[in-house]
DNA sequence: CGCGGCTTTGATGTTCATCAAGTAAAGTGG
DNA sequence: CCACTTTACTTGATGAACATCAAAGCCGCG
């Protein structure tokens, strides 16, 4: 179950965020006190689309994925979310619930803090205002970039781009465990999960990766970044 | 040719725009100095992806679309603004150079604001700044949102919702003439054009829409919205 | 032990991009 | 003004890419 932590300082944690740098000692100290940090399990969900924001979310540790049900009840994955990020950015500053549900793909510790005390001091601190800004931006990016990538590949190049994703941006190695079952690999980037096992067999087969279950790892990286460009 | 015309005042436009409304009269002096209003004819590119951002976007009249190049040289469109939106917020402030090309689809009038004083009353200002973050909020959403719904479907459920977006968010009106052309409106959603063009022509002969070259006007809301989200 | 969820492979049919060919409209240069 | 090119649009035919169905193995859990 979720558990709420004896929390360290904001000071400490925060000095290791970009975006917290440009507050005030008063001001975390404001932040230490209107905080809760929450510990969740692996596949424990954290929000439900729909609920209220009350809280903006920081992601100290772990990994998550934000996802959304389809008209016909399937699930999708918008994003997984890399630690030391903000997340539910998208929606916090235009509207009343959350569009999107949160769930861990690891166990991963969350900072849940109150929105007003965040906006209140985005008025009075403008630098920070501006670190809001461009996190904001350069988050929201990311997403669209990547969205807009995977949309216009075929499959194999969905599930290149993916797998380079994972290795480089998340866990720096081209050895890591997916944290994604195979099912959920297909709901992020809109295909069946039979072709996305399919797929990654073909890869192995082709020397270009190693699997062991939820093991992976990258062989050759030139050849499928290649992949993951013009396939 | 685009034409820098001899402009209104700030105050008068902005205060229609929701952005603005925080402004102290002060700062809207500044702006009305330091800003540029140029008019675009259908069809010019307004920016091109990878030049250096100087100043913010604003479209004050129009409509234009982003726009990048893939890997392999093709056209991609992100998205389509409607006026009023401040364009170019996905990397004004994340990044130094514009990620995406920006072309009129109609006669469009657009404001050039020196991104640096933006950056100044941001942080002078903090009820402009939170205003900033909503509208940042909400316009990086909504592309999000469009891109993973036209990601899911099939390209008669794309057709359809880009169609309904077209009518509901941009035109107001089920009778409108539509600002792309078949090889654009692929682009904008991922498909050939030769397809784009046998949907439409599917969608007249069920009686949903009639079609006069680029006229369009949508017969049956109801079942094309209904394609739209389950097609 | 048996059940359900995840994974895997093969077979089948649908969806879609691509190729080819033709029409219409719109600009271009003599 | 007319031939000429170019660009957008349209339809049909073909094959490739992909989803879906079916069946079987694997593992964790009650």
């Amino acid at each position: 179950m979720a558990e709420v932590l004896d929390t360290s300082r904001c000071a400490e944690c925060a000095f290791k965020s970009l975006l917290f740098e440009k507050l005030e000692f008063d001001e975390l100290l404001e932040l230490d006190g209107a905080k809760k940090e929450v510990k969740f399990e692996k596949g424990e969900k954290i929000l439900k689309e729909g609920s209220e924001i009350k809280e903006f979310v920081y992601l100290k540790k772990g990994l998550v994925k934000l996802s959304k049900k389809t008209p016909n009840k399937k699930d999708h994955i918008i994003s997984v979310s890399k630690p030391k990020t903000f997340i539910g950015f998208l929606t916090v500053f235009s509207h009343d619930t959350y569009q999107y549900s949160l769930t861990a793909l690891e166990e991963s510790t969350l900072c849940f803090i109150d929105i007003h005390l965040i906006k209140k001091i985005i008025q009075e601190n403008g630098l920070f205002a501006m670190d809001v800004l461009a996190k904001i931006s350069q988050v929201s990016d990311e997403i669209i970039h990547r969205r807009v990538n995977i949309c216009s590949k075929q499959l194999r190049g969905r599930i290149a781009y993916l797998l380079i994703f994972f290795s480089k941006d998340i866990y720096h190695n081209t050895k890591f465990e997916l944290p994604l079952t195979r099912k959920e690999f297909g709901e992020l980037i809109d295909m069946s999960t039979e072709n996305v096992i399919r797929i990654l067999s073909e890869f192995r087969r082709d020397g270009l990766i190693k699997i062991d279950g939820s093991k992976i790892e990258i062989l050759n990286f030139e050849s499928l970044d290649k992949v993951s460009r013009f396939g």
